[in-house]
DNA sequence: CAATTAGGTGCATTATAGCGCTCTTTTACT
DNA sequence: AGTAAAAGAGCGCTATAATGCACCTAATTG
């Protein structure tokens, strides 16, 4: 999964929780103005960020391996 | 899926193909350096760092929603 | 239409990720 | 046991992630 994508996934499951950029800044404890620039596709997020704002949106990272016995 | 499990699934993924940090260092682009703090546990990567190690060793990111319709 | 609300950006600072070089420690093999 | 390969760590530099503040823009709404 490429980080836009990531971004995007993050970015839709905030809009259908209703949740604004503000609220969840808030609650994950990352930084307004870093939520803002990862949104907008203008950072390259650390784990730990990426982490906190997944746990809050009740979503989680993976890392898994490509097409096992396929 | 905690940093430190993220961690130990890229070494053990590494050590089962049979590559060695500086193999894989040359191989994904990431500084021997950056992967050998990575492994022991001594940094908070960047999504793209974790990106390129994972591309090399045939796995992904992946974000998901957490026990969807539990 | 004016006020409010939400998202995005310029500027500046601080902390740290990424990195190479070198050296030490650990692991593995004969 | 001896040695070579692999992993890990100290030192130090550069680039940038994270952050706050203030401001702008666009959409919403009373």
């Amino acid at each position: 999964m490429h980080l836009i994508e990531l971004i995007e996934q993050l970015k839709s499951r905030r809009e259908v929780l209703g949740v604004t950029q503000m609220h969840l800044a808030e609650m994950s404890g990352v930084g307004l103005r870093t939520l803002k620039e990862l949104e907008s596709g203008k950072s390259n997020p650390t784990f730990e960020t990426l982490s906190r704002l997944a746990e809050v949106l009740g979503m989680e990272l993976k890392l898994e391996v490509k097409h096992p016995k396929l």
